[in-house]
DNA sequence: AAAAAATGTTGACAAATGTCAACAGAACGA
DNA sequence: TCGTTCTGTTGACATTTGTCAACATTTTTT
């Protein structure tokens, strides 16, 4: 179960882990199984929690006073659930996170973190990389999204994230790109022709 | 020169400067003026500085296909200009930075910054409040981007910026929008009918 | 197995936004 | 000071995207 943990922290950084690590990391990240639907994060709570996920896929939306959704990150297999300003800052969230497959996570807390693997360097590095290229792949949202069409949008999404068009229907995708179901239909049916 | 940045890391820091440590950001930070129009970072390079805005304004923004700027980030008094991904990683950036305004800034390299500041926990801690607010800020623009109409996101613009509005013409913040010049005009005529 | 919910497509039409061109006043540079 | 560039507005029209409704399929739940 935390092997792909262990896997990724040794991938995402260029410190080694010390004897005893190993065993620290698995007693600090507490498994759990979240059900398709089930919350990790409601909005308006402090979120408590950051996910690996070992298995399945999750959502991070925001919900606008029509109700309608919006989906502010997708993330499946050996990626992080968290809303990173609520769980560092702990500040109540504005964001929901929940599960859309069955999902088997691993769970810190903040206080755990920082007490079991706060003095960690690989854990810190990998930390602070990953919240560099979180950055990063906001920018590049941003761009994308003042700078390109619908269907440019999509094209890149599809040529970069191919995992997460077989994962999510399409509503979740339209919705993440900030365009309607409708509109995903009709460029997909465009994009057949060519 | 640097009495704005000395302030400015005191309110963005918990932990108190120590004796000297005054003296060493003085002398790590090099001042600079940067006339109007100059760049602090053009695409391709690596962004060799970050830079603390003591008076003036930049932009940030990328240059697409048919040669329209897309504005990435604007920044005045007291905020800092840098590709943040490209300064980190020492990885050539897609942004140009320049001067809107003639200004005066405060420069530091990756280098200087290691290795005089990089033991210094109230920048360290600035450093990574810096990061924090830049990635919610970003997270916050990806919603509003794809959650919002234009008119929606300019009034919030002027809400939360006004400075901005008074400082850079409509064609800048509608790029900054990611909306024409055109449409801008014609929403502010509609607001000003409200 | 039946009912309900989720997914995806399509048509008709509406609304939002972009494009192009013309113009006017302000600011700037030679 | 003269000419040029920058800035902002407006009109006419085109394009993109959204809205609403209907429908067919598939998937999930009871």
């Amino acid at each position: 179960m935390h092997d792909s943990l262990i896997a990724y922290i040794k991938k995402y950084s260029t410190t080694p882990l010390k004897e005893g690590d190993d065993e620290l990391i698995k007693n600090t990240f507490l498994a759990k199984r979240i059900r398709k639907k089930q919350f990790l994060l409601q909005e308006g709570e402090v979120c408590k929690y950051t996910a690996f996920i070992v298995k399945g896929a999750m959502r991070q939306y925001s919900v606008d006073e029509k109700g309608t959704e919006h989906i502010v990150r997708l993330t499946i297999e050996n990626w992080w659930a968290v809303d990173r300003e609520s769980f560092t800052m702990l500040t109540p969230s504005v964001y929901n996170i929940d599960a859309w497959e069955d999902t088997d996570a691993l769970l810190v807390t903040r206080a755990d973190f920082l007490s079991n693997l706060g003095g960690m360097p690989a854990l810190n590095e990998m930390t602070r990389k990953m919240d560099e290229n979180h950055a990063s792949a906001l920018q590049k949202r941003v761009i994308a999204s003042i700078s390109f069409s619908a269907e440019k949008r999509y094209e890149d999404f599809a040529r970069q994230y191919p995992e997460f068009i077989q994962r999510f229907p399409q509503h979740i995708i339209a919705s993440y790109l900030g365009i309607t179901k409708e509109t995903l239909s009709r460029i997909r049916h465009q994009l057949v022709k060519k």
